[in-house]
DNA sequence: CTGCCAGTTCAAGTCAACTTGAGGTCAAGG
DNA sequence: CCTTGACCTCAAGTTGACTTGAACTGGCAG
């Protein structure tokens, strides 16, 4: 068994199978040919996908993910890039550091109403300062782990 | 001078106009009346905007800040769901460490291609186990700090 | 040969948090 | 009094990463 079905590269991968046709269409990944209208993929896709994942879990677009790529296929990343995004990363993290550290305080902080907490107030000043960041909450992506074959929620035919 | 207008109010907390209507229609903030058709905030209305600039800097979604005021407007900040913040935070911070520490091997790894190093490697498939979790890129909010008084970006009328 | 059903395409919808545009209003300055 | 322009409302657009719906196709089991 050379190559392997959409199905099968979801399973494999727990990457649903929109998603997967999705990345076709933006060049993340590419299928090796079909079986009918059914694409067939190279079992290395599994690899970049892996790959894919990584580099979102990093923060990186997309469309930053698809530039790592050379336009042959193999993986084309650039140290430096990366060293930036690991800094980044350590800024964030400092930010996020910060803010737990504050809401512990709040969560545990004797004071009637948080407003005179001092610790709670310098929290507010940061935040208000733009010291501390923006962030976007992430949506929960409604599956939690590896798919089951199929694409889920459609359970209902019309 | 016991109100402030909008643009004041913009002005003072480095929030959007358009944001702070946004807000007030979101039920976060409330303005105090109006003098034509001009909306008129009590400046207590900063402090609120600080603490909803905290709770978005925390990760909270605009409704879970609106749900920390009570009914007549005073904050009532639930001290569990502070300490399940900060737990939070803490699982997203290790990911992150974990995720930076990689990528600065990854930077400096002198294997000839990042396939080859067993750390990048390693995160390669902790990635794709979703051990590390799935984070959105933020976009660049288009404003860095405090507005000008005017909204911003408009400069070019019709 | 026939039907099933997992696959296909393409467009449109979702989500959050805003921003932008069009068209209208009114307080104040000249 | 009349213009000006910052503010108003309401609807629609933006962004990124997908998901969902409708309509269709074709390999394969029976």
């Amino acid at each position: 068994m050379r190559d392997i079905d959409i199905a099968e590269a979801a399973r494999l991968s727990g990457v649903r199978a929109s998603t997967l046709r999705f990345y076709e269409e933006r060049g993340l990944i590419a299928s090796h040919g079909r079986r009918g209208l059914r694409r067939l993929f190279d079992p290395a896709v599994l690899d970049r996908l892996a790959l894919i994942a990584l580099g979102r879990a990093a923060g990186f677009s997309l469309d930053e993910i698809a530039r790592m790529f050379a336009p042959d296929g193999r993986p084309r990343i650039d140290r430096r890039m990366l060293a930036a995004k690991a800094d980044e990363l350590e800024r964030t993290i400092r930010k996020l550091n910060a803010m737990r550290d504050g809401l512990r305080h709040a969560a545990a902080c004797p004071a009637p109403s948080h407003m005179e907490c001092p610790t709670f107030r310098r929290l507010l000043r940061a935040a208000a300062s733009g010291a501390i960041g923006e962030r976007k909450t992430r949506r929960p992506p409604r599956k939690s782990f590896a798919a089951t074959g199929r694409e889920q929620g459609r359970a209902r035919g019309s």
